[in-house]
DNA sequence: CGAGGGACCTGGTTGC
DNA sequence: TGCAACCAGGTCCCTC
């Protein structure tokens, strides 16, 4: 479910509501995540939020003495909710705030991460090697055409690699790629700088536009209000297999690279 | 170091 | 209608 988009789109709606409050409880119901929730995240408890940010799709909540650290995982979502309202099925945490309002993490799949951190968050060991971001500046067609040479796997592999770049999930790699011409199978360290330019300019074009929508919602994505994202409208090849391509007409094709499905247009993109 | 595959899960859709 | 097979937005970890 949540790509960078997503998760933006999250922590935008969030922020406002846990920002400068006290984190009265940790309820878990549930710590079977795809680590466990361990009583760690039970240190959080009276301490006040002063910052919440996102490192590639991981939310940061900044506490006083360290910070609770959350990925969504394929299916996972935050809402906001009153602490008393009746917990679901896949309701696995809360957050309670000294508001009375909760911040409650569901989970499906329970590919999920809940967790403790302690400063400097960007040593821990989920964060530590990760590559730039994507709509920072250090991110560039030079650095991505610098990192590739001698890299024969697929072009849609390497920018999805959170060692590369993080943020470019799988909806959004395909959009990507299309938008530049370049064909997902196509060996990374075998594509030229100026492509990689036009590359790197279409990742910032299609996140921010997805930003800007609220995400997409395929299924099940809602934001923190409940709300769909609508930039499912804009997709212009990821689930269209067998319609005419927007540009040239001719049926986008679906492609399974690195286990992943893969939308491309064999005539715009080579 | 890079590449590839399995692993972690539930639930919705598809096809017999 | 029932049930099995397949598919899904992520990413870590192990092997080669």
């Amino acid at each position: 479910m949540p790509e960078l988009p997503e998760v933006e789109t999250t922590l935008r709606g969030i922020s406002p509501v846990l920002l400068g409050r006290t984190i009265s409880e940790v309820r878990v119901r549930n710590a079977a995540l795809r680590w466990p929730v361990t009583d760690e995240v039970q240190q959080a408890c009276g301490q006040r939020v002063s910052s919440l940010r996102r490192r590639a799709k991981y939310l940061l909540i900044a506490l006083e003495t360290g910070g609770l650290m959350i990925h969504l995982g394929m299916s996972g979502s935050l809402r906001i909710c009153d602490e008393d309202d009746e917990a679901g099925k896949h309701d696995h945490v809360d957050i309670v705030l000294d508001s009375g309002h909760c911040l409650r993490f569901n989970d499906p799949r329970r590919f999920g991460l809940f967790c403790w951190w302690k400063a400097p968050v960007e040593e821990h060991p989920l964060l530590r090697h990760l590559g730039p971001e994507p709509l920072q500046d250090s991110f560039s067609g030079t650095y991505l055409y610098q990192k590739s040479r001698g890299r024969r796997g697929a072009v849609k592999n390497f920018i999805m690699d959170g060692k590369v770049v993080v943020g470019v999930g799988n909806i959004y790699a395909s959009e990507s790629l299309f938008m530049a011409g370049i064909h997902p199978a196509r060996a990374a360290g075998r594509i030229s700088a100026v492509r990689y330019e036009a590359l790197v300019a279409a990742i910032r074009d299609v996140l921010e536009r997805a930003i800007a929508q609220g995400g997409t919602t395929l299924r099940d994505f809602t934001g923190s209000d409940g709300r769909p994202g609508y930039f499912a409208q804009e997709l212009l090849v990821y689930g269209r297999e067998a319609v005419p391509c927007f540009a040239c007409g001719t049926s986008i094709r679906k492609k399974v690279i690195g286990q992943r499905s893969s939308f491309y247009c064999p005539t715009c993109q080579v």
